[in-house]
DNA sequence: GCCAACGTTGGC
DNA sequence: GCCAACGTTGGC
């Protein structure tokens, strides 16, 4: 079992939109790293971490999990959609996408600044200097150091 | 809005 | 295959 984290522009798509919805295809990743972690990586029952990102409080929002493996992302085909691929073969698609699952809504974002410098997140990938990937790994370290946070503060 | 950092594109 | 130009990300 494996653990990611995820970016998500809370004025697009944010953790109350996962909830809302219970389960959505993570479609629109166009990057070919973030696409092979999907493809090669994640499975099912994966735990995902929800970073929303791009807002006035960047941070981690809550938690889902994976839902599925790997499939086509179908938007890539569509000339209508934003995130259409004219490049990609239907034979032989070029993006996929996993369903991503909801699990919870943290009592409050734990936010970037406070992450920051954290000796227990040291290894967060999405920490490391210049990383704009939208998907990356966490290590279990970090994992467990950030829902032991989101307990601490829902009992407070 | 600025800008650093990085990915992608395309000419050669 | 190199690399300059350009586009995107995302914190601030």
């Amino acid at each position: 079992m494996n653990y990611w984290l995820m970016k998500t522009e809370p004025d697009v798509f944010s953790i109350d939109d996962l909830e809302a919805r219970g389960r959505e295809p993570w479609s629109g990743v166009r990057n070919y790293q973030a696409r092979n972690f999907m493809r090669d990586a994640m499975a099912e029952g994966d735990g995902v971490l929800l970073y929303h990102s791009n807002c006035p409080e960047p941070g981690v929002a809550g938690l889902a999990r994976v839902a599925g493996k790997a499939y086509p992302d179908p938007t890539q085909f569509d000339p209508k959609n934003e995130y259409f691929d004219p490049k990609s073969p239907r034979e032989n698609p070029r993006w996929v996408l996993v369903d991503v699952a909801f699990e919870k809504r943290f009592a409050a974002v734990l936010p970037l600044s406070w992450m920051k410098g954290r000796p227990e997140l040291a290894h967060l990938a999405c920490l490391q200097r210049g990383n704009r990937l939208s998907i990356t790994p966490v290590d279990p370290t970090s994992w467990s150091f950030l829902l032991a946070e989101a307990r601490r503060i829902e009992r407070r």
